[in-house]
DNA sequence: GCCGGTTTGAAGCCCCGCGCAACAAATCCC
DNA sequence: GGGATTTGTTGCGCGGGGCTTCAAACCGGC
């Protein structure tokens, strides 16, 4: 079987299997892994020295177990495998490294005081990536950088077509950075990055069908997990709930004619109804929950809009779970239950008799996290090439 | 490798490939199968033998292809082995038999003057199946039945949890079929097969990211095709659009107050606009296209609305092609390039810049070949043991 | 503290499944 | 009719995972 597509396929599968069951649940004995497998123990010996040998894995002495028969060493992610996160926005452009074990050794938030262009952008990436081999990386391996763009990102190269907010448009931002780093480098939405983060590790872990929305200071973004894997679409721009124009059950609830509906739930209303010119997340939730009358009747018409959205959503994708983020969050928060039962009024009842609707759990890590495993997607995949190339 | 799990896998998976090819391209030459493939002539030879000793495919003489080389022999699925394939309605029960060979060798359309029940569906079933035995399918080998239900079917069981015009609710229609013929039997949304099929064969074919919305005399279903592959949800409930409250930009253009979409896009409107009481499809398509103003005024603000609707979708999901099906095709067909502007003019650019928009192809055998096409499924995706267990 | 029971690692062997090379067969073209 | 070309056929090799056997490392009980 010299020929790679049949017979190192199946090394390949079994190896990416076991890199992924230790980067993704942590730490796991041999003897686990054959469980998990169903592969013979002595496979597992032999691809587990394939990626030690490859500096994929470690293997440690075995924890304490107290229980009987030999104990078994324990897989670990090698921490020094290492990619980069970088994620730009208005006002900052936060960078970090990330572990395969998903550490987060460094993280740094460079605050902006005009807005960031491409180049400049992969400037400051390229920058930080070389102090940190010199210093804090020293012995790492950096495999990539993976880029959470908050804007429409063509999956098949990478370019940004539309960032509103950063205007950047048809930016070739993956390229950019890929050749001043001279680092392989993925680029994706950022709102679908959010929802892999929360899908391996957040208030979705476990669930194969998620609707993720997040509401940020900009509007509305979304991620859709189906089957267990992102959707990317036919480009790579799923998940854009904001610009769809809202069914709104009362007339009297419409504010923008017209408008869609990051124009109706939208995080400066609330600011607005609040009284509130600015505030983070967490202060805009204490000024939600002390609301008075009129602002809560903001939040109310907010949530009916919101439920009409999910219930639409929900009926065209049959989810497990609907995670929300940022200000959906806080909106949501009030009263999930409720917000559950006014999306079940509008669905047909098997569509969400077993919908769960979450708030998202990772915070701000969330799109550090998402951009990482996308920087890892391609080790993941294949360990022994990828891990050959780099 | 006595675990099938992992080296049966391999040739589990090449025979699935096998099959699948010349189930779904037609007759193929080995050589074109080594081409498709990428395996070698050699495993090719031994893979198709397997197949021929399990009576699923055939090698028949080599096509006079006038080329210089020896010829090939023509690898096709074994039009014995078939499929049955039943679409209950309200006004007809309709059976076929469909060939792994994609031939309909036979099809009845059992007309109804009372709604059926799950009961009398099963028996009428097992009743063709019985006689069709003993007559034109005598040498046919039945490996399963598919069933399209027109409502929401659980995807784990099977089970009808709601198919509103027929009056079926929670109703174990695929048990009762498999009981009553004694074959395995699966059910699926009617319009979820359909979308399977007009992306197998039809206006779809070869576009993996695909919305298919049907529209038909009791509202609108659809369905998804992503990565490929059908999009069942956690329940198996997708598609649901025309229970989705619509966008609708213009307030003069409301009909229903607080309707979902199937209330202002619905072929009843339709019909009450052209002056029909009752009319095939074929007929409302001539109606509409001879309409005066007022039938013309009506078509335009369903497309409206529709187009809304399809904006709303292609936001969320970016598909490359989006088949209209019903009379959704009809209204859709005054104007197809203009119905595409309007969805562009209400996505992102980048979303919809190389979305098509089609209408089916398959007419009125849509719904068996999708439901053949699932009967088949268990089949072509583990050959080998399938076939043993038939 | 030793001994049986239990679990797992380590090493050697086997077998399945595919690739490969060499040869044969069937066609085209000159 | 003979060379070129393509492909089927056959026998062999090899990669990769399973199985078996033995050894190692833990537990518990006496």
């Amino acid at each position: 079987m010299s020929d790679p597509s049949a017979a190192e396929g199946v090394r390949q599968r079994n190896l990416a299997r076991l890199l992924r069951l230790v980067h993704l649940e942590g730490p796991l004995s041999r003897a686990r892994l054959t469980e998990s497998t169903g592969l013979n123990r002595s496979t597992i010996a032999d691809l587990v020295a394939e990626l030690v040998r490859e500096g994929l894995v470690e293997e440690r002495a075995p924890d304490p177990s107290h229980r009987v028969g030999r104990p078994s060493p324990v897989v670990v992610a090698d921490p020094r495998v290492t990619a980069i996160a970088a994620n730009p926005e208005v006002d900052a452009l936060t960078i970090a490294a990330v572990g395969l074990d998903r550490g987060i050794p460094i993280r740094e938030r460079i605050e902006l005081d005009h807005l960031l262009s491409p180049e400049e952008a992969a400037r400051l990436i390229a920058e930080r990536v070389e102090s940190w081999r010199a210093g804090e990386l020293a012995d790492a391996r950096i495999v990539g950088v993976g880029l959470a763009v908050p804007g429409l990102v063509r999956a098949a190269d990478g370019l940004v077509r539309n960032a509103p907010h950063l205007r950047w448009a048809d930016a070739p931002v993956r390229d950019l950075v890929a050749d001043a780093t001279g680092l392989p480098t993925v680029a994706g939405n950022d709102a679908t990055l959010g929802a892999i983060a929360e899908h391996l590790f957040g208030a979705a872990a476990g669930f194969d069908d998620v609707i993720y929305l997040n509401g940020g200071a900009s509007g509305i973004g979304g991620g859709l997990i189906v089957h267990g894997q992102p959707l990317l679409g036919a480009g790579g721009y799923t998940g854009e709930f904001g610009q769809n124009r809202p069914g709104i059950a009362s007339a009297t609830d419409r504010r923008a004619d017209d408008g869609v509906l990051e124009d109706e739930v939208s995080r400066a209303r609330l600011l607005a109804a609040v009284g509130l010119h600015t505030a983070d997340e967490p202060a805009l939730a204490a000024a939600v929950a002390a609301a008075g009358p009129t602002a809560a009747e903001e939040v109310a018409r907010q949530r009916r809009i919101l439920s009409t959205a999910l219930a639409n959503a929900v009926n065209a994708l049959n989810p497990s779970i609907v995670v929300l983020g940022g200000f959906l969050a806080t909106i949501a928060a009030v009263d999930v239950p409720g917000l559950g039962a006014m999306v079940q009024e509008q669905t047909m009842s098997a569509t969400s008799e077993e919908l769960l609707i979450r708030v998202a759990s990772l915070a701000e890590d969330r799109l550090l996290i998402g951009a990482a495993e996308a920087a890892f997607a391609e080790l993941l995949r294949d360990p022994g090439g990828a891990a050959a190339r780099s």
